[in-house]
DNA sequence: ATGAAAGCGCTAACAC
DNA sequence: GTGTTAGCGCTTTCAT
C-alpha cells in the first residue's frame, strides 16, 4: 500500500506558518509585518527571515474582514482599447498609484447589463470607490446601496446626482461650428455617430443651434458608426449642385473616416470642403492639411475625476458636483 | 444631554445582516447565495427580498479565506497609455470576462522596482493568475514562491523558464531590412530607443546582420527616445555626400517622428529617403505616403497570453514554453 | 429543509 | 516584548 503522503501546503503560506516556523505568537507576526514596534530586533530579524524564506505576503482577505480598506478601486469604461478611455486609465491609476492603491478594469462595451454585473463584482470585491463612464440607460440600483464613493466621467449617468467630471461638449461643439461660420462656410454638415450617448447628443443639439441662429441649413449625418457608413454619409453630400461647403464631425474616429473619404474622392481640404472635428487624435497634425480640432482635456478630466474620487474616500469635499472642463480650439490648416 | 444615536451600519451588509433580518440561519442565506437549493420556494423568496432590500452583496474576501478563487487575475504594463499595451490589456480583458475574471491592472513604466511592488500588491491580493510585460532587469525573486501561474507577454523575463508568448522581433525586423536591400537601398539606417529592452535590442540585431550579410554598412542611431532625439539623429545622416537612403525605424513612435522629420524637412518619401518601421500604427495608411511597416498581431499575442494563463490555471497545458508568433510585412508606398 | 458551529488569515485587545 | 484569543463574513459539515 502507498504510503500517505505528507500533507504539502499547496496555498499561499499564511501568518500561522511564519509564526509556528520562527516560534513565536501570531501576534508577534502580526506586529512585523505592521513596522516592527516593540518587538526585540533578535525576534524581528528571525521573523523577517522566515518570512523571505517563506515568500510570506499577508492576505488582504483577511485585512479585508478585519475592516481594512482593499485598496482597491473600480473603473467601469466602455472598452480600453479606444484612445480616450485608455489614456484615461492611465491618468486614474497614475493618481490611485500616488494613493497606494491599484485599479479594477472592467469594459461595459457600453451595455448597461453588462455593466451592471461589473459593479456587482467590484462591490463583492469591496472596492474602496469607483470611477465610471456610464453606459447609455444604465441605472444607478445597485449603486445606491454602495458603501463607497462613485463618480463619474465623461457621461453624467441618467437617475443619479453623483459627482461627475465631463468636457464642455455642447460648448466646445458650439466653438468648432461658430468657427466655421465665422469662416464664411454656408452649408455646413454635422457627421456623427453613437446617438444613444449623452455626450453626442450635446454635440449635435449643438451643430443644430449654431447653423439656426446663423439662418444656415440644417444639415446632419447622424448615423456614423465606421467607415463604411460614414462613406455612404458623406455621398449623399458632396456631389451636385447642393453639396455641402464644411463637415463638422463629432468623434474623431468619425473625423478620420471623413478624411480619408474625402482624399479618396480627390476632393481638396480646405479648399472645396473644410473640416473641424470634435476630439484630438494623435496624427492629426501630420495628415495633410493638418486637421483643425476642438480637444478635450482627457487626462484632466480623468486625472481629476480620480482625485475627486480620492477626495470623498478621505471624507472631504462634499459629492454631487458637476465639474465641466472647457475644451480647447486648435486651429491647424483644414478650415 | 443628546441622546446616542442607534448604531447604524456603516460598512456593506454582511450575510448575518440578511440571515438575521429574513429570520433563517446564515446556512440559509450561504444556500440561496448559491443557487438556492434544498431551500423551500417561501425561504427562498423572502431570502432574495431582504438581499435585494439591502443590496446586499457576498464578500469575496470572506469567500477568499475559505479558499475560493478571487477571480480576478493581475496584469503589470508599462503603461496603459501605449497603444501596443491598451490594446494588449483590452484583448486579455476579453479573453478574463468569459471567465468570469476581472482584471487588476498595474502600470511598472519600465521600472524594476515598481514592478516588484506591485507583484507584491498582486500576490496580497491574491489573484489566481498574472500576465506581465517584465520591466528590464526585472528579477523573478518574488515570482518564485507566487501560488499561481504567471506568463510573460511581449518580452521574456530574464531570469526565469515562464511561459511566454510574443512576437518574433528577430525575424521581422530582418523581413524589413531584407525588403529595404531587396529594393536596392544601400545605405540603410536603424534608427531606435529603449535599448534595455529585449525586443529592441532583436530588432537592432537583425538590422546589423542583414546589412553585414549584404554587405552594406552598418549605420545606427540607437538613442532615438523622443522627437527631439530623433530630429538630432536623423539630421546627422540626412545632409552630405554620406547620406542614407533608407530607414528602418524600430518603433511605430519613432516612424511617426522620423516621419514628421523628413516632411517639416522637406525629403521626399520614398524618393529620396526610403522608410518601413517596426509595429503598425493607427493612421500608417492615411499619410502621404503611406507608411510600409511590419505588423506585429498585437491582439493574437495578448490574447494567447491570456489563454495559456488560463489553462494553466484550470491545470490544463504544461507551462514553460515561449510562444512566437510571426509578424506581418505590410507593404504601402515608402520604400 | 434548516439551524448551529467550526474555521479560513488576520488584527487588536489584553494578559503576562 | 511577547503570547493568547475573539471575531471579521463567509462555507461547510453535522444535527435535527
Amino acid at each position: 500500500m502507498i504510503r500517505a503522503r505528507k500533507k504539502v501546503k499547496v496555498s499561499a503560506p499564511a501568518l500561522a506558518d511564519v509564526a509556528r516556523i520562527a516560534g513565536v505568537g501570531s501576534g508577534t507576526v502580526s506586529r512585523v509585518i505592521n513596522g516592527g514596534k516593540n518587538v526585540s530586533p533578535k525576534t524581528l530579524a528571525k521573523v523577517r527571515a522566515v518570512m523571505q524564506e517563506l515568500g510570506y505576503e499577508p492576505s488582504f482577505a483577511a485585512r479585508a474582514l478585519k475592516g481594512a480598506p482593499s485598496n482597491t478601486i473600480g473603473l467601469i469604461v466602455p472598452t480600453v482599447a479606444d484612445p480616450f478611455f485608455s489614456s484615461s486609465a492611465a491618468a486614474i491609476q497614475e493618481v490611485a498609484g500616488l494613493h497606494g492603491t491599484l485599479v479594477l478594469l472592467a469594459a461595459s462595451e457600453n451595455d448597461p447589463r453588462k455593466e451592471e454585473q461589473e459593479v456587482s463584482a467590484l462591490i463583492r470585491r469591496r472596492v474602496d470607490g469607483m470611477i465610471l463612464a456610464p453606459s447609455p440607460g444604465s441605472s444607478r440600483t445597485l449603486l445606491q446601496h454602495a458603501a463607497f464613493p462613485v463618480v463619474c466621467f465623461d457621461r453624467p449617468m441618467a437617475d443619479a446626482s453623483l459627482t461627475t467630471v465631463l468636457a464642455d461638449n455642447y460648448g466646445g461643439a458650439r466653438v468648432a461650428v461658430e468657427h466655421l461660420v465665422d469662416r464664411g462656410y454656408k452649408r455646413i454638415l454635422c457627421v456623427g455617430g453613437y446617438g444613444g450617448l449623452l455626450t453626442s447628443q450635446k454635440r449635435f443639439q449643438a451643430h443644430k443651434d449654431v447653423v439656426r441662429e446663423a439662418g444656415l441649413p440644417y444639415l446632419a449625418e447622424l448615423g456614423a458608426e465606421d467607415f463604411v457608413s460614414t462613406q455612404s454619409a458623406l455621398l449623399r453630400h458632396i456631389r451636385g449642385a447642393d453639396r455641402v461647403d464644411a463637415i463638422f464631425s463629432t468623434k474623431n474616429t468619425t473625423t478620420v473616416c471623413i478624411y480619408k473619404v474625402l482624399k479618396e474622392l480627390g476632393v481638396r481640404i480646405p479648399g472645396q470642403i473644410g473640416l473641424i472635428g470634435f476630439d484630438d487624435f494623435d496624427l492629426a497634425d501630420v495628415l495633410d492639411p493638418p486637421i483643425s480640432v476642438v480637444r478635450q482635456p482627457i487626462t484632466r478630466i480623468a486625472t481629476r475625476a480620480a482625485e475627486l474620487l480620492f477626495d470623498e474616500m478621505d471624507h472631504r469635499k462634499p459629492a454631487s458636483a458637476i465639474t465641466t472642463l472647457d475644451v480647447e480650439l486648435v486651429l491647424r490648416g483644414s478650415c
